[in-house]
DNA sequence: TAATAACCGAGACGGTACGTCGCGTCTTAGG
DNA sequence: CCTAAGACGCGACGTACCGTCTCGGTTATTA
């Protein structure tokens, strides 16, 4: 249990995560940079880069601290308020300083391979998987039609949600996560 | 017609959009910067900053120029093969080199507001109303029941084109194309 | 005269050189750096890089500058006068804030062979090439017998001023350049 | 004898030594760091800093270790025969990978005070005391004038030495060696 | 036989300089 | 008024070493 040499600063961790989140939330993502972090934290430049390939690793790390859930699953027997609370919990937990550090994360995946990989695979797919499993759970039910692809249907709801984010098509409201659900319970409702 | 002074140089333009466009293809878009462009081009930096705000707008451009109608407008009177038709070229035409490209002007638009304005609505925001359209020519065929969104119609297959493309959660292929349109007649179906 | 592009401003080189000058007197030469130089002269490090290779380069050229002639050269038509001028010259223009720069010049030319060309060709060969020539002219006039050579001649003199300077072995005075002006006087003197 | 706790490990002493000579030899003193000698010694940075108080003092004791006798003092009862042998042999000892050696410890002397002070006391005037003690030997028989100042003179040898090291000024061979020490004896020598 | 003390390696820490790159602006000569 | 050329201040990049520190372990002397 813990090798010789030093041991790793847990404050020097939790400052340079804090410092991310509060650049990013007072001056925007393009302005933040590892020196920025460093300096912000008191840290050494050296000591970020020793725990963090890149900016958006330190954000996503920082973003997974946290914001543990969320959107947890919801299971209450019924596919409808499932589906409804999982919606609406997304979309409205993607507003705000949230779209701001989603937002700029996606760019950065688009941007940079390496992250890209890291956040399509730890955070993407953990989203929908968690829908997936809600759909799933109804399909043993009896609640959804058999020839029905969830893992697609998943992507229709994240795609819409995303593409509001990125592409300011439209408010991210209540409004919105229920015009989605009943366009999904239609979808995949049992004849 | 054309004020006093020496006219803009129609070799220095075309020069400067080729060479993002080569930079583009083969180093990456974070490779490319202004700098580089000018260099390329064999043009000086000051021109290249006189026309174009950023190299997200050169790219912009140059993706214009070129690219004429990745998915102009099938009429065949019927909405399910104007859209089956519509949605595969969509598709299809947003792999390989395009997608690098696309990708790239996404996520440029998440971190530059500026150009993020210029982008949504002078093509992402085009590009739907190209499909708003269609279904609405199809729901005065009464073809649509009357109490769908179009507008939301066309962001769900948006959001997932654009979704794969971003969160590489699936390959954008004709069966993709083909799944998607089924699920959209089903939704705007008439009874 | 002067093509194309932005001159160079003699603000940011008299700056530069300026300011490593102050920042040698003041802390010495280790503490010398190129960011510190750039700091200190209010100009971007890009713009030291881009005119000299090297700390001590700028120093080398601020030393050039100020002191044009430390030891100029004598020419009172007899050796023994002329001789006795320039080796008090020579001796007392090596102590102080001078005997500070020199010294480090003369480190860094040992450490950094690219500048060690440039200090030994351009101004160590040019001191000793002074001295050669006074001796040369009191050969022409018959004061030195053939046999004596006059290069390593200089270098006696040379060699001991610089070996006090580097091994602190005694004071740079008057009385060691007469001392070293008669022993050479001996050596060279026609029988 | 020796107090309590671990004592100091011999082999980590001379991993150091030999560690910082292989460096020197392989890419020069600049290379040298006290982190790249701990490297490749396989040893701790804080045992070197222990130790050692720079890299410098580190070397110099490398160098104390290997190199018994440089130009051990010759007796022959024969001034000329003596000089001529402690000329040639100073001289030629200083070339090669020691000539290296010697160069880069007189810079660093310069640039770091409290090691120049130790390389001047313990290395550089111990090697003038040699030849001043040959020079009283011949004095004492009779073979030298009484009115020269024998450190000088002992200092226009190493000067010419060092100068030409320092300066490259000229090569270090028996012929140097030869005609300094004619020059010397010429000063010296009894009317 | 324990306690104590100085050593050892490993390695993280806050700093600071390195030399390079791109930014966007500017100043020149010339078409 | 445009163009190429290119210098400018600025600031981030990612790396290297600095000298210090904090670990777990190792060897000796002393109690």
């Amino acid at each position: 249990m813990g090798g010789p040499g030093r041991p790793r600063s847990k404050a020097a961790r939790s400052a340079v995560l804090r410092a991310a989140l509060e650049i990013v939330q007072e001056s925007g993502y393009p302005v933040l940079t590892m020196e920025g972090i460093a300096r912000r934290a008191a840290v050494s430049k050296q000591t970020v880069y020793r725990w963090w390939p890149s900016k958006a690793a330190v954000l996503l790390e920082a973003l997974n601290e946290g914001a543990t859930e969320i959107a947890p699953l919801p299971d209450t027997g019924d596919l409808a308020d499932d589906l409804r609370a999982f919606l609406r919990r997304s979309t409205l937990g993607a507003r705000g300083r949230t779209a701001r550090l989603l937002v700029a994360l996606m760019a950065e995946a688009q941007l940079y391979p390496a992250f890209g990989r890291s956040f399509q695979t730890g955070f993407l797919a953990q989203r929908r998987a968690v829908m997936v499993e809600l759909l799933q759970r109804a399909r043993t039910r009896g609640e959804i039609r058999s020839d029905v692809d969830l893992e697609l249907v998943t992507e229709l709801f994240f795609g819409a949600l995303w593409y509001r984010l990125l592409a300011g098509s439209g408010t991210l409201d209540r409004r919105f996560a229920d015009q989605i659900t009943d366009l999904l319970l239609r979808l995949v409702a049992e004849a």
